[in-house]
DNA sequence: TATTGACCTTCCCTTCATGGGAAGGTTTAT
DNA sequence: ATAAACCTTCCCATGAAGGGAAGGTCAATA
């Protein structure tokens, strides 16, 4: 397969499967006489498997290294879990963070009349702190 | 003032202070005959305003229209009242796919053993998707 | 066989908000 | 006078992705 039957098969950009070579987080596929890359089945299973840890949010540097657990057969699950705990950690935040910001909006907006009026609880709020 | 002592009386970095310059944000600062630029008190109203905006998570883009509309004794509230509906539905997006993301992650690590084992359901789901 | 269109290659730029740091000029206090 | 603490502009980095240019390759069709 070349890159683009390979994007299209596991659903990563033609362009980010270069730069996922880049990284170290793929193998360097191998390559034709021309220069085109070269792939298998098995690195569509790969990167699969980059996009699915994509889905959960995991940065690309903890896809790094859980592309290396899976790959290796010792592994301890620990070291995974780990991984997965720090990670539901920071998005457990974010959410929070979110939701803090969501909660004040949503009193505010709750509170503007939203009419041809300059009167606006918003804008009172956004310049009294 | 200079940009260090509204910086500190604001909470805005001197760094952000010359890019909100650049961006717009913020009127051109007048300067020193060294070059030095020069701040007035209702600068450091306008850069908390700034800041708040950040903190309640709107795009730099919709607050450049927040003080457009602040300075605007002729603002119709109904605008202001549109943008932030419109930063809510971004944030409530957000904060659901994070919960999304958590949601299987939790039951991924409670079922994950975390031991020197390779076994790991969590491998398991990010290799079967 | 020649052309054309669809692919591939690398390289650089853009996003978003922010920070780091270099090189050089200014102010202030000792 | 000198040193510390400022200030200036300019370029680079983050993280994950995309845009697009310039040029090479491949395959099908006229």
């Amino acid at each position: 397969m070349n890159i683009g039957e390979v994007a299209s098969a596991s659903g990563v950009s033609a362009k980010m499967i270069r730069r996922y070579e880049e990284q170290g987080i793929i193998g360097k596929a191998s390559r034709t006489s021309s220069g085109y890359r070269i792939y298998s089945d098995n690195d569509v299973h790969i990167l699969r498997f980059v996009k699915r840890s994509r889905e959960l949010g995991f940065s690309m540097k903890d896809i790094k290294e859980l592309v290396s657990l899976w790959r290796n057969k010792n592994r301890q699950s620990a070291k995974v879990k780990s991984i997965a705990k720090k990670h539901i950690d920071e998005l457990t935040f974010k959410r929070d963070e979110i939701q803090k910001m969501l909660s004040t909006l949503e009193h505010l907006v709750h509170n503007c009349h939203g009419d041809n009026r300059p009167s606006c609880p918003i804008i009172e709020d956004l310049s009294s702190h």
